[in-house]
DNA sequence: TTTGACAATGCGACAATGTTGCATTATTAT
DNA sequence: ATAATAATGCAACATTGTCGCATTGTCAAA
């Protein structure tokens, strides 16, 4: 694997903890193929930078992967805002099936946020 | 709305649990349009009758959704095989936003299962 | 039982997401 | 500087999912 400056460019857009589609990130580095943009994005959930997430009907999401990152997602109902949560997962323990180890997890809550009540 | 024997057909299909997605179901029942299909699924989502489930990268897949079902899944990194699990859902009134309220979640558990292992 | 209103379906076209092959360009080690 | 090879761009493609519109099916009222 070589160094590439486009690469770089395509993972700081999450730096800030930013939770994008790959479209999204296209739209915000227009100059780069839409191809380049989907196999990095691939590349860098492979090596675990990036982390899939399914907050949005039909489409996959990235976000950093932090190691030993609880973070979880709530998303509206009404405004389909998403917003971030923090999740201790020790009661995941007595779930999982027989005989199976548990390498990470998704949860998605759904509801209406506090915005969507006022 | 009227009834339709093919829509009953299409939620036959759901009678025992199975986990489907539209092109299963129209790889099932051939002689039924894509459209169709598709259309009577969403149908079937906005009545509470069927539930959507991101168990497959990509694609939605549906399944019976039981009032007070706490039914998710365990998916495995090595053979994708999903397995159903039962889940108490009181760990996550802790977990939701200031102000917003819980309608329903989903739970996607990743890792190796018991068969991968051996 | 027949008729009319309207829901359900089929067909075709379309948009969006995502993948792949191949020629070209960029990176890196020698 | 050069050769090996990884990364990129481009184009084509597959798949999922949606939509408009003509046709067919369902149901209730006459």
């Amino acid at each position: 694997m070589k160094n590439s400056k486009k690469r770089d460019r395509i993972l700081k857009l999450f730096s800030n903890g930013f939770l994008l589609t790959a479209s999204q990130v296209c739209g915000l580095i227009p100059d780069i193929d839409r191809a380049t943009i989907y196999r990095n994005l691939s590349l860098f959930v492979e090596q675990g930078i990036l982390r899939e997430v399914n907050v949005k009907k039909g489409v996959m999401s990235y976000e950093l992967s932090k190691i030993g990152d609880h973070h979880q997602h709530f998303i509206c109902n009404n405004c389909e805002k998403v917003v971030h949560v923090e999740v201790d997962d020790k009661f995941l323990k007595q779930v999982i099936p027989n005989g199976a180890s548990l390498e990470n997890f998704e949860l998605n809550l759904k509801g209406k946020c506090e915005d969507c009540h006022a």
